[in-house]
RNA sequence: GGCCCGGUGGUCAAGUGGUUAAGACACGGCCCUUUCAAGGCUGCGACACGGGUUCGACUCCCGUCCGGGUCACCA
C-alpha cells in the first residue's frame, strides 16, 4: 500500500490568502480522513517578493485554523529541507539530466524578444506561446550569445504531438495537447527553478500521494505531467478545487474586503467558525447539519462531495456561522478573545484588574446572543460607558415625556439605591416590584427605565445593562434624565 | 484570441433519466418576549438558452450565451 502524503505548498509572498486557507483545509481533511500525512512546503523561489515574514504569517494563520503538519520548515521531517529555496542542489541534478538527453535547452531570448513573440503570435489570433527559438541553437550560435553576455533560461523541450490525459479525482478526465505546450522555462536566468519545475520534483521527492490545489493550476498540470514523465517519474493524484470569488463573481482580491487570514482572527472571527465555513464553500455534508466541528467534518469529508462550479464568497454567512460558535461558546473563553479589543478602545486598562475582568464577563454574557465577531462588541458597549447618555433618536427621546416616567424613574432610583447587592436577581425582583406597586404595564417601567440608562430602545435585558453600568453610573443617569423630565 | 473548467432561487448547496427539485444564509410574516437579539414556525424564490437522444430529461449529447482560469525568467 502506498503511503497517503498531501501537501499545502504556499509561496511566501504575503499573508495566507482565504483561498489558500481553503486548500490547506481540503488537503489537510483528505489526509486526516484518509489516515495519512499533511506536508508543508514553503515555495520560496520568487526572490523579489518571497519574505520569512509572510512564511511566518502563514504558519501562524494555519495554526489558528487548527490546520496541524506533520512535516514542514518548522517540524523538519525525513524529505526536507521544506523550503524550496534551500533544495537548489537537488533540482540542479534533475536540470543535467534532462539537458543531457536533450529534453530540455538554454535559451538566450530577452525578455524583448519574447514580448514582441507573444504580440505577434497574439496579433494573429494564435496561442502567444514560445515559437522555440532557440530550440537547435549550434555551438557557434550559442557561443555568440554567451560572448555578448546574455544569462540563459533552460526549457523544457515539449513533445510534439502528445497528448496529456489527467484523471482528476473532482473533475474527471481532462485532455490536453501537447501542440498547445510551448517550451515552457524550468531554470531562471538566476539558475533558480521555476513554479512547474520544483513543484514536481518536490512532489516526487517528498512522496506526495494526492495534489489538491486551487483550480487556477489546472492549466498547469499537463506541463507537470510532461515533466514527471520526462524524468521517470511516478504521476500523483490531482483533485483541482474550484477558487472562491469575490461578490462581483471575480477571483476574491483585495478590493471585495478581507482576504487574508489574519484579517478575520482581528476582525473577531471564531478560528472554528472560518474552518466551518470554508470546508462548506466548495463541500458539502451529508445530512442538514451545517454546523460542524473539524472533527466532524474530517469524519464525512470525501472529494466525491467537493463541488465543481466557483464559489462566491458570502460574509453574511460567515457571520451567521460566526455568530453560531460564539453563541456556544463558555463566556471566558468570550472574555478572552474580548479583553484586547477593549482594552485597544480604552474601555479596559492595559493590565485589567480583577474587577474589570469581572466586568468584561458582565458584558460578554449579554452580549454574547447578539454578536456576530467579537470586535462588534466595541461598538454595541459605547451606549453603555461614560456619563453622557446620547439618545438614539428621537423616538428614544420621546419615551421620556410619558406621563409616568417621572415616577417610574424616582421609583427605580430609590430601589436601586436601597438594594445592598447588584445582581441580575435582585434587580429582576427589584424591577418587577415596581410594575407591582405602580400598578404598570411592563414597557411603561422598562422602556423609560432603559431609554434613561443607555438612551437606546433596544439591547441588552434591562437587568443586565445594569449590571454592566454598576450602581453608581446607573444612579447617575437616572438623575440626569430625572432632570431633565422635570423641568 | 487559443486551450481548459464551470453554469440549480440574491448567495452556498443537495440532486446523478421518472422527486411536490432538499437544506442553509439573506429577505417577508407569525409566535415567544418589557425592547432588541437569539430561538420556534411559516412564506417568497431556481434547473442560462436552443436543438437533439429517450416513453420520459435539471440529469446524457451537440450548439449558443454567460462566468472563471490559463497561455510569465509569479507561484
Amino acid at each position: 500500500m502506498e503511503e497517503i502524503r498531501l501537501r499545502f505548498a504556499p509561496s511566501p509572498t504575503g499573508p495566507l490568502h482565504i483561498g489558500g486557507a481553503r486548500s490547506a483545509l481540503f488537503n489537510f481533511l483528505l489526509a486526516r480522513k484518509l489516515g495519512g500525512k499533511l506536508i508543508l512546503r514553503i515555495e520560496d523561489t520568487d526572490l523579489e517578493r518571497s519574505s520569512r515574514e509572510s512564511e511566518n504569517n502563514i504558519l501562524d494563520s494555519l495554526q489558528w485554523l487548527g490546520i496541524n503538519w506533520d512535516e514542514g520548515p518548522d517540524v523538519g521531517g525525513a524529505y526536507g529541507p521544506y523550503r524550496q529555496m534551500e533544495r537548489l542542489d537537488l533540482y540542479r541534478q534533475y536540470t543535467q539530466q534532462l539537458l543531457d538527453k536533450g529534453m530540455a535547452y538554454y535559451c538566450y531570448c530577452t525578455e524583448e524578444e519574447l514580448e514582441q513573440q507573444r504580440q505577434e503570435a497574439l496579433a494573429q489570433g494564435g496561442n502567444p506561446m514560445y515559437n522555440g527559438k532557440c530550440r537547435d541553437l549550434t555551438p557557434e550560435e550559442k557561443q555568440k550569445c554567451e560572448a555578448e553576455g546574455r544569462k540563459p533560461v533552460v526549457r523544457f523541450r515539449v513533445p510534439e504531438n502528445k497528448e496529456i490525459v489527467i484523471n482528476d479525482l473532482v473533475r474527471g478526465q481532462v485532455v490536453f495537447k501537447s501542440e498547445e505546450i510551448g517550451d515552457f522555462v524550468i531554470v531562471k536566468s538566476d539558475g533558480i527553478p521555476t513554479y512547474n519545475y520544483a513543484v514536481v520534483i518536490d512532489d516526487t521527492l517528498m512522496k506526495i500521494s494526492h495534489v489538491v490545489r486551487a483550480e487556477e493550476h489546472l492549466s498547469n498540470t499537463p506541463r507537470q505531467i510532461l515533466l514527471y514523465e520526462a524524468l521517470g517519474f511516478k504521476v500523483p493524484q490531482f483533485a483541482h478545487i474550484s477558487l472562491i470569488l469575490g461578490k462581483d463573481r471575480s477571483k476574491m482580491s483585495k478590493r471585495h474586503g478581507a482576504t487574508s487570514v489574519v484579517q478575520y482572527k482581528e476582525e473577531g472571527y471564531l478560528p472554528e467558525a472560518v474552518v466551518n465555513f470554508l470546508a462548506l464553500l466548495g463541500w458539502s455534508p451529508e445530512g442538514e447539519k451545517e454546523i460542524l466541528s473539524l472533527e466532524e467534518i474530517i469524519q464525512q469529508f470525501s472529494l466525491d462531495r467537493v463541488a465543481k462550479n466557483p464559489a462566491v464568497f458570502d460574509l453574511e454567512k460567515l457571520l451567521w456561522i460566526n455568530g453560531m460558535y460564539i453563541r456556544e461558546s463558555s463566556v471566558e473563553r468570550l472574555v478572552e478573545l474580548a479583553v484586547p479589543y477593549l482594552i485597544k478602545e480604552g474601555y479596559l486598562s492595559e493590565n485589567p484588574s480583577p474587577e474589570e475582568r469581572e466586568w468584561a464577563k458582565l458584558v460578554m454574557s449579554a452580549f454574547q446572543e447578539r454578536l456576530s465577531k467579537i470586535k462588534d462588541v466595541t461598538e454595541q458597549i459605547k451606549t453603555l460607558v461614560g456619563e453622557e447618555v446620547h439618545f438614539e433618536n428621537e423616538e428614544a427621546a420621546a419615551v421620556l415625556e410619558q406621563e409616568t416616567c417621572p415616577l417610574v424613574l424616582r421609583t427605580f432610583k430609590d430601589k436601586l439605591a436601597a438594594l445592598d447587592e447588584v445582581t441580575p436577581e435582585t434587580v429582576k425582583t427589584m424591577l418587577k416590584s415596581i410594575m407591582k406597586e405602580l400598578k404598570l404595564k411592563g414597557q411603561f417601567v422598562y422602556m423609560p427605565i432603559r431609554v434613561a440608562l443607555s438612551g437606546q430602545q433596544h439591547g441588552p435585558d434591562l437587568f443586565l445593562i445594569i449590571g454592566i453600568l454598576g450602581k453608581d453610573l446607573a444612579l447617575r443617569r437616572i438623575e440626569r434624565a430625572l432632570k431633565k423630565v422635570s423641568c
